[in-house]
DNA sequence: CCTGAGTCATCAGTCCAGCTTATGTCCTCA
DNA sequence: TGAGGACATAAGCTGGACTGATGACTCAGG
């Protein structure tokens, strides 16, 4: 039943990359700092576990049969993955002596800060980096104490005391079970239509539902529902929606592998702007410089509202 | 060096995931299948090895703590990351029994089938897939043969013999390394810079190949220049652009990773309509029933040009 | 032809991570 | 106050993965 048991770990995902970037299981070996041996084993592991050759062997070196670059391809993916995590975990685990403090909202901090920090380490590899999470007013103190050095908000307005930059939007989106009846709707969903059904929310208080109250409120002075359930996080409130709870609206940076994979879908509104800046903010009059401005310049290029 | 070493395991991160979801050390060791003490002394290792606490125990349950939910939404990306491998390797062990028999273009194969194939276990958890991968007259071959049930191609033609409907489009985009000259441009490439420049492509014969020179050649005749590079896969010439060596011009598809990472640079082109339909395609006559159906469902009712 | 430098596979032996079983501690609730 | 649930600890076992040595094979070059 579980996972771990019908797909390789980490370190043969890697060791087939290896093998397939340069050729050679010995080479690879050498790059993962083990022997030839175990290379060898492993990946003949790999090979009983998937029931598929994956690599054909020459005494001139070894190249991927077919299955094998679908496979590394796939396995890509989790490497990946796993960088990014590796990168907010080393972040997270906040030396004191790190050379850049970065405190971000929630679901930056989750969403969007690993991709950054790996990018941030091809760039600068030496850049040891510690990461605070909390909300706007934790990230806004912890600048202005100054144990931060860059902070990243979302939301309708700068904190006081702050500098900011826009560096993209985030959408929130209604979305529901498949199964769900608003699913099959044509026509997309009214304000009021929105405003007067009860939703599976975050607690009040959070940014998700302070946009969300705003945005009725904008719109003809509507309030929304009562909800039809409160819950502590995101996640909780995604793993709702999918079991057909109900409907819920979250962040769109939140939901894209359950609406890849189908367990979500997008309902489109009309007239209803849910969308709120996602800034980088600096004590006022202190502009980023060092890794600070790095991280800047790279969360920037790339807008966070694709 | 290695990640594997710095990363907790698979079975440790669904371990995580299941802490986080069930509220208990005990409940998520049964549902994996192994004892408590199993589950309570997997979890403090993988705390000592990331250097944070992740779970609140106590008496009467466990909770994550602040930096356990950021890094348990991590853990879920690289456990959905390993669901789609898995999906993706149940179907290209290929059993001959499989009631669902895919044949599919390499870059469906790569970068969509996976998470198809994950939704549908959701929905069909019985149907067991074969899937067989190749270029589009070996799909068409396949099917014609009576040997798959349902194909998928990219290309700008459904082959002789097949009916097919589009699910989506792949866009070719243009992309260099960060560093290069034209990552820089404010005005879009023109078409004839685009031809006049040698870039990094795979062999002539391929699809995307194929689609740069007939997009080329419709838009005034211009015809592409000798390759800087001619390289076997996507991946040795995703790795050449990363490295520095020239431009490319890649399938969307096979770059998310790349660009949100910055390792790569999309650089707008005029004019020049780099697009072409993905297709599912079946033997005239015999449009798809059962699981085929509900495939071809699923990847409707998602765009892949999303 | 040999020979040396590559490749990969096999074998035997060691070692440790992770498991189980058994038990202890703490809290809560009846 | 005793039962029950939740987690921790301890002791012992086992299998998987590693190392190191060796052998088979191919190719290029004297």
């Amino acid at each position: 039943m579980p996972l771990a048991h019908r797909v390789p770990d980490l370190g043969a995902l890697e060791l087939l990359l290896a093998v397939a970037r340069l050729g050679s299981l010995g080479r690879a070996a050498k790059e993962l700092g083990i022997t030839q041996p175990a290379a060898s084993g492993r990946l003949r592991g790999m090979e009983r576990q998937l029931g598929v050759a994956l690599v054909e062997r020459s005494p001139r070196g070894s190249r991927l049969t077919d299955a094998g670059v679908l496979v590394t391809d796939w396995a890509r993916r989790i490497v990946e993955a796993a960088e990014a995590f590796d990168a907010g975990a080393q972040a997270l685990r906040g030396r004191r002596d790190a050379r850049l403090r970065v405190a971000a909202s929630m679901t930056i901090a989750e969403y969007l800060l690993p991709g950054w920090l790996v990018a941030l380490r091809t760039q600068r590899p030496d850049t040891a980096v510690s990461l605070l999470a909390g909300n706007s007013t934790a990230v806004a103190a912890r600048l202005l104490a100054g144990e931060a050095d860059l902070g990243f908000v979302e939301g309708l307005d700068v904190p006081p005391g702050l500098d900011g930059t826009v560096i993209g939007h985030d959408r929130l989106v209604v979305v529901t079970a498949p199964q769900h009846p608003w699913a099959r709707r044509r026509a997309p969903l009214s304000a009021g239509e929105l405003a007067a059904t009860p939703l599976i929310l975050r607690e009040r208080g959070s940014g998700t539902r302070q946009v969300l109250d705003a945005a009725l409120a904008a719109h003809g002075g509507l309030a929304a529902a009562e909800p039809l359930l409160e819950l502590a996080s995101t996640t909780a409130a995604k793993a709702a929606v999918v079991s057909g709870a109900g409907p819920s609206v979250i962040s769109e940076l939140a939901i894209g592998e359950e609406l890849a994979g189908r367990r979500l879908v997008e309902i489109p509104v009309a007239d209803v702007p849910l969308r709120r800046a996602l800034r980088a903010v600096w004590p006022t009059g202190h502009r980023p410089v060092g890794p600070a401005r790095d991280l800047l310049g790279l969360t920037r290029s790339r807008p966070a509202d694709a």
